[in-house]
DNA sequence: CGGAATCCCCCAAGATACTG
DNA sequence: CAGTATCTTGGGGGATTCCG
C-alpha cells in the first residue's frame, strides 16, 4: 500500500501530472471534446493528452462520455469529485496571472490568446 | 520570451517541480534547516533538494539564510511572496487528506508519521 | 553540515504511423 | 475524430565522491 510522508503528496498524485492542472482548468469552463482540448493545449501530444485524461478518469476527477457515432465524438467534463478542486484551480489560475504581472513588463504579451469559440 | 497558453502555466512553472509543493508545505510550519527538510522528505536526494530549493529561491518564493560558522548552518523560510501561496498550499494539503480518507479503508496507515521535534 | 561535481541509467515524453 | 502502437531520445534524477 502506498505510503505518504505528508498528506499533500496524495493530492499531487492526482493533479501532479505534467498537464493535469491545465486540463482541469480548461474543463472548469465546461465540457470539452478531445479536439478542443488539443487545440487549447498546442504543446501537448495526442499520446500525452490521452494518457493524462485516462489517469484523471481513473482518479474519478473527470468523466469521459463516448458517443457511438461516425466520426467519433468524446467529451470530457469534471465529476462532482473533480469540482471539489475548483477553488484550488481558481486560486492557481489567479496566482499565475498575478505572477505574470509581477514578473514581466508587458504581461499581455506572455499569454498566447486562443479563441475558445 | 516565454509564452503561456493559459496563465496557470506560470504558476506551475514556479511550484510545479516534483518536490516543490512538499517543500513549501513544510516551510509553512516554519523555518527549516537543510537537514530537517531532508529528514522530513526521506525520498528526496541531496541533489534534488538543493536543486528545488535553488529554483524556489530564484523565483523569490523562499529565503535562504547562511550562517557563517562551522559546521555550516543554512535555514530556509518563506518570503512574503511565498506566503501568497499559503491558501493554495493549505487547500492542497486539506484536499490530500480528504482524498486519502475517501480512497482508503485505513487512512491512518497511509501516512508515515515523522516526529517533527 | 551543506552542497558542488561526476557519472550514468532509465523512462517520461516526443515523433511517427496506423486503425476503427 | 479519437485513440493505439512502436520506436526513439534527452534530460530528469539517482548514486557516489569530494570540498570548505
Amino acid at each position: 500500500m502506498k505510503k505518504y510522508n505528508i498528506p499533500v503528496e496524495a493530492a499531487l498524485e492526482v493533479i501532479g501530472g505534467k498537464w493535469k492542472v491545465v486540463i482541469l482548468c480548461h474543463l472548469i469552463k465546461g465540457k470539452k471534446r478531445t479536439s478542443e482540448l488539443k487545440r487549447l493545449m498546442p504543446g501537448i501530444t495526442q499520446k500525452m493528452l490521452t494518457q493524462q485524461l485516462r489517469e484523471l478518469e481513473e482518479d474519478n476527477v473527470i468523466l469521459r462520455e463516448v458517443y457511438n457515432q461516425v466520426p467519433p465524438k468524446v467529451e470530457y467534463s469534471l465529476t462532482d469529485y473533480g469540482w471539489s478542486l475548483k477553488q484550488i484551480l481558481d486560486l492557481l489560475c489567479h496566482w499565475g496571472e498575478q505572477h505574470i504581472e509581477k514578473t514581466f513588463d508587458n504581461p499581455e504579451d506572455m499569454v498566447v490568446q486562443i479563441n475558445e469559440e
